[in-house]
DNA sequence: TTGTAAGTTGAATCTCACC
DNA sequence: CGGTGAGATTCAACTTACA
């Protein structure tokens, strides 16, 4: 690591690197990157690049040994992409991999040894799967996604009111059912052929980084293929750095990409939750005079409880916070004060969270 | 192995083995199983108690047999357990297991490395599941299952046909839809409590054992509780043997089993249910490009929206679903977005429902 | 009896700012 | 780094109570 030059600086944002991922991921600085999107290869065909130890015939016993000598090959770069990755993600980053049966649960044992701290597996439902033609196994009709963060005590960015806006105001789900890439999104070579066998559909990207990054994040995909993690990331106004090997899809990366528009700043704003909203103490709401020492709060049930000069509440035995006194008489762990009392005002009930509401309104 | 007594008669079918599985499977002839079924421990590693937003507590796993000390000690208790699994399998025979992301990749791993063949992982999407009282992560929607044969040139049963038919008419995919165990199907012990913290339904063994075993097929679960693969195995004509260790367990399972009678031909026949409109999230037109965030929806008299990139909307201080923001701006109560909310496209002005029809068409 | 409302529950790795 | 306390957070299905 270049110590002359502040890491985001040194960072080469949303362009395309060439070479080898693990080299490359090795010569960028390290703790830099906000989010990981990790399509790596699962082919397990590795036989004919392996050294055997003597040219014995090929039997029953030499295949086992083959197949579990392929399995430590793709373990081992498994292991090896995944370290480098590691070191590139700030201590609250967060990674995404995606993978099928053949690779993924060699992929996510992985990722718990090195300490990688899974938040969900989700699963891409495709609603147009290749149908299994043989008739001999179930139709292969979804992929498999792991979301981590970095450690157990990461705190990954995670946008729950984006997410739950975008499945109709329901809390989202791990089973997202998004189509495959086909039609005009499908990118084609000169020959008219697709230009990268898994081309990823942009849909699959939107929600990843609506979902657990924010503008202005680096986003980090060691296997580039077409970049559609760029693609997305420009629109959303994302900064990307990608990594392929291979000319033929970084040249229709980068093309595919210089077309891109970044949307507006105001379409990239997304919901909140209440947690963002700035914090209201209960005394400001006395010392406004909005509600008056001994002035009563009523309870959902009827509870009252008297206010203090000092934004206190007793009621009873309790005394404390608004939520403390809430808990109190509901013999409850916890409270939260703001939705559970109210007060009168013209004969209504009104909830004390609407004064709470006032206050930030004034306060933008 | 007693080389006396053919392997077929020496097998305790239809019964509960008390003890340890990994000893009581060692203990049985090698080669005679057709199916194993394995629901073992998910190694959850909660921590604290969790509540739900009411204050109620949810009633965790938190039970003796989920504790394990590391992934070590979990890993070797999976590669033993699966190990003397593989030894009673026939050539020909076939293993499911169940598991969550705590732990299914470790079991899919060393399902690979002790060379099974995997033919499909499964998700069993629930149709209900808990959701995600804290808001921090995606709500747990679904468990993984993986489907392997004993080798890669095993011929393990799949009955195609029976799938299809139980899937009106379409072939079965690698996502099955099927509710939590609860109401009249969940077992309860003498005091109302639930029997078992993590039975499964019946309609999912139902699956299993009618497309991967034949009737009079031996099936094998080492995690027995409280006897679903026996009831459903005993149901449709199949043999089971199960291994619990726990007494109270064996008990409620002998109880159920006995209960039990084996279907008439003609009642396997399942009815299909009418499934209703699938619902379409307006969030996934913004997802799949169909809208862009930023473009412009126009209301019935010419209101105007801009799209956001979690699927809401925005119109002067308007903002959220597209629902929300219509009934805003119409002072109503209530509106609905789909049939409110067109756009512009070569010039003529399209409603938005007409995109959701598109995404229905794909879903079908 | 029937319809409506209120209450209960499920394999969960479930907070965070401040002192 | 640990302790403290504010305060944010839920969906579908079934069961029970009561009109």
């Amino acid at each position: 690591m270049n110590k002359m030059i502040p890491a985001a600086e040194a960072l080469p944002l949303n362009q395309i690197l060439p070479g080898d991922c693990i080299e490359v991921m090795n010569s960028l600085p390290e703790g830099s990157v906000d989010l990981i999107f990790a399509d790596p290869p699962y082919n397990l065909q590795l036989k004919g690049d392996l050294h055997r130890p003597d040219n014995s015939k090929v039997d029953a016993v030499d295949d086992e040994w083959d197949q579990f000598a392929s399995f430590k090959v793709y373990d081992d770069f498994t292991r090896e992409w995944l370290a480098a990755a590691r070191r590139l993600l700030k201590p609250n980053g967060a990674i995404w991999v995606i993978g099928s049966y053949h690779n993924v649960f060699r992929m996510g044992a992985e990722l718990q040894n090195q300490g990688f701290w899974i938040l969900n597996d989700v699963v891409w439902r495709k609603s147009n799967p290749m149908p299994n033609f043989r008739g001999k196994r179930l139709t292969n009709a979804h992929e498999t996604l792991i979301w981590a963060q970095k450690s157990e005590d990461s705190k990954a960015t995670f946008n729950y009111e984006a997410l739950k806006s975008l499945n109709e105001g329901v809390q989202m789900r791990s089973d997202w059912v998004i189509p495959i890439c086909n039609g005009g999104e499908r990118l084609k070579d000169d020959n008219g052929e697709k230009a990268h066998p898994t081309q990823k559909p942009e849909a699959l990207l939107h929600r990843v980084l609506v979902g657990t990054t924010n503008p202005g994040d680096v986003v980090l995909d060691p296997f580039f293929g077409t970049g559609t993690t760029g693609a997305v990331a420009k629109m959303l106004g994302r900064e990307f750095i990608g990594i392929e090997r291979e000319e033929a899809y970084r040249k229709v990366a980068e093309k595919r990409i210089s077309k891109i528009r970044k949307f507006d700043k105001e379409a990239l704003t997304v919901s909140t939750s209440k947690r963002a909203e700035p914090r209201v103490a209960f005394g400001q709401l006395v010392e406004r005079g909005m509600l008056r020492p001994g002035e009563t709060l009523i309870g959902p049930r009827g509870q009252i409880a008297k206010v203090r000069a000092d934004g206190t509440l007793i009621s009873g035995e309790a005394r404390g916070s608004i939520h403390q006194v809430g808990a109190a008489l509901e013999s409850a762990p916890s409270c939260n004060g703001w939705t559970y009392w109210a007060f009168k005002r013209d004969g209504k009930t009104v909830s004390i969270d609407v004064l709470r509401q006032q206050i930030r309104a004034e306060m933008r």
